[in-house]
DNA sequence: TTGTAAGCGTTATCAC
DNA sequence: GTGATAACGCTTACAA
């Protein structure tokens, strides 16, 4: 049977009093006697009745979504993002509206307007790998629809942004890895668009710096993050007179794409050679060789900090705080995790 | 600068003209004059002016949001089906909002909540493991919001449901492990809860009874898919008198576990013993041994077709259709699919 | 303590 | 051809 959902004007009908009676009951307004308040409270109960949350926010001009758009989920990185997000929205009763860019601007800028024809509270955007023009997102600011960035952020100032900070990641990645006596480290970076990229090279140069040793830049491959691209990255970095004797790569799954390549190769890791990577996803724990260390990013934390960002803004804007020109740069320090397995071999070695 | 959203009644006042002038003029009614309607047209481009889809909606009861709740998006099969919903959504122009249950009843009847408070057009739900009180899904029918159920479904008959069958999948792993010569099967099941556990035992049990073979309930194991219920199925597997030859796992990531297993215990992968699975997840393909063959579930085709079914649910519904008590019940065939390298190698052997 | 009425942005139904 | 108005469900001044 075809159960309307009842209104208010339903329950004060039924009751003889007005709409407005209803509406100050069942919110315990306190002008309103407890006889009506109570007659009101028991029927709307009675009848299953919940308020249309979509005439409230049209009236209030506000929807209690907040948008957020990936480039993939797929990745573990971005699906644990989601979930810090999701956790930190329904603690203040956010909903989620979901898309993905899949790393095509285009599909970013449809995802958008989809966003913005929903009138979203909010954005929380990671941004596709090759958006490079940002005027689709300058008509979110025009239009007052407030945006945080995170993890692949915009390279301008004027945003809110999360991110982990690899810079100062990659010099401890460096200086843990000349702790454990190696000397020449390899290094597989991502392609030259990303942001992350320059931080991770910014960190590898100063952390070889500060040992007083000379960079060599023929250490130094880049992959498009394809595993075609890695694999000749691998090649080159082997083919070297003096080869790497550990090697970072860009992320977990350049890494996993590399042990590939070492499988096929017969190449005897953690002998012969050695891998660190960034990112310390789980997936990693379930492979042969997980790499001796990893750079924890902290994806659901970044989520997490982002949709609090983002309401403490909606709040600010609500309560009409003078706000302009403030943004929030929120730096999340990754940090060396080291894999245990690997740990306690060296150890026994020492020993 | 705020720069308000310009509506309707602001572009009327500008042109001194109704806003009913305006509406009809932005929908090209034909009673309207060109001029007129060149000149709202016109304004109304240069003033960015979009309609408020909230406002429509609310007029029309409808909000062209469909809410999606998954168990974990972590797990690749819903990344993976979240995208083939997502895409069949916007094709329709229907946005996502989405919220996980985390494998937890009492998160999922909060996500239903707020779902149902955001007056979602309809619902595509995979169940938590361990509901198994339907009470919260029962209020969806009473109000007349649509839900389709997708890979864990329910087990009840009025329900629009798409799956994949994996009775049959199962029948053929099976037949195809006996035909690459292999004679004890072993099989790591799920728990009992789930409707897939049944499906493929059933399965099991009918491949290999249609061989006129006797079925050795010993080799079959359950796991509540924790590591360690799997490790101990392991255990018990290996320690009988006549282990399997080849182990079927209940999908990849009890696989994943189940090659821990076999590593730390140093059992030669494929040549000891031999693994297939469930799911054909592209994450497999990263480990030294992927499963012999996995069957495929489909999982985007499972979300795009739920997404379809939903729409068509939705537009039936709109029309008035007559459609009670009609369910939609859609199978797609677990395929088996047979890993390269294994087959390469088997070739080679047999020449 | 309760009722009346305006208003949120849009569309549809009447009029003119 | 165009305009006025009601309606969608709810909140909230303002009246009573």
């Amino acid at each position: 049977m075809e159960n309307k959902l009842p209104t208010i004007k339903e329950i004060a009908k039924r009751l003889n009093v007005s709409v407005s009676t209803v509406s100050r009951a069942l919110s315990n307004h306190p002008s309103i006697g407890l006889r009506t308040r109570t007659r009101v409270q028991e029927l709307a109960k009675e009848l299953n009745y919940e308020p249309n949350t979509k005439a409230i926010f049209f009236k209030q001009q506000k929807t209690f979504i907040i948008g957020v758009i990936l480039p993939y989920i797929k990745e573990e990185f971005f699906s644990e993002a989601i979930s810090g997000i999701e956790t930190a929205a329904m603690a203040h009763d956010y909903t989620i509206l979901f898309g993905q860019s899949f790393d095509d601007t285009e599909r970013e800028k449809k995802v958008l307007e989809a966003m913005k024809k929903q009138r979203v509270d909010g954005l929380i955007i990671s941004l596709s790998k090759y958006t490079n023009n940002f005027d689709h997102l300058a008509t979110l600011e025009k239009y007052d629809i407030p945006v945080v960035y995170f993890d692949r952020v915009p390279p301008f100032e004027n945003a809110h942004k999360v991110y982990c900070n690899l810079y100062k990641g990659t010099i401890e990645m460096v200086n843990w890895l000349f702790s454990r006596g190696f000397k020449r480290i390899g290094f597989i970076n991502g392609p030259d668009k990303l942001l992350a990229t320059h931080e991770r090279l910014k960190g590898y140069i100063e952390g070889i710096t500060k040992k007083k040793l000379k960079v060599d830049m023929r250490l130094v491959e880049q992959t498009d993050l394809s595993r075609e691209s890695t694999y000749k990255a691998m090649e080159k970095l082997l083919a070297l007179k003096q080869p790497p004797e550990v090697i970072i790569t860009f992320n977990d799954y350049v890494h996993l794409d590399v042990m590939q390549y070492a499988r096929q190769h017969n190449l005897k890791i953690n002998e012969d050679i050695f891998f660190a990577s960034y990112a310390n996803l789980p997936i990693t724990s379930y492979t042969a060789f997980p790499p001796i260390a990893s750079i924890e990013q902290y994806p659901y934390k970044q989520g997490e900090k982002a949709m609090e960002i983002l309401i403490r803004i909606i709040n600010d804007k609500l309560q009409h705080a003078n706000v302009a020109g403030k943004y929030y740069h929120e730096e999340i320090d990754g940090l060396v995790m080291i894999n245990k397995d690997f740990e306690l071999n060296q150890d026994s070695i020492k020993n």
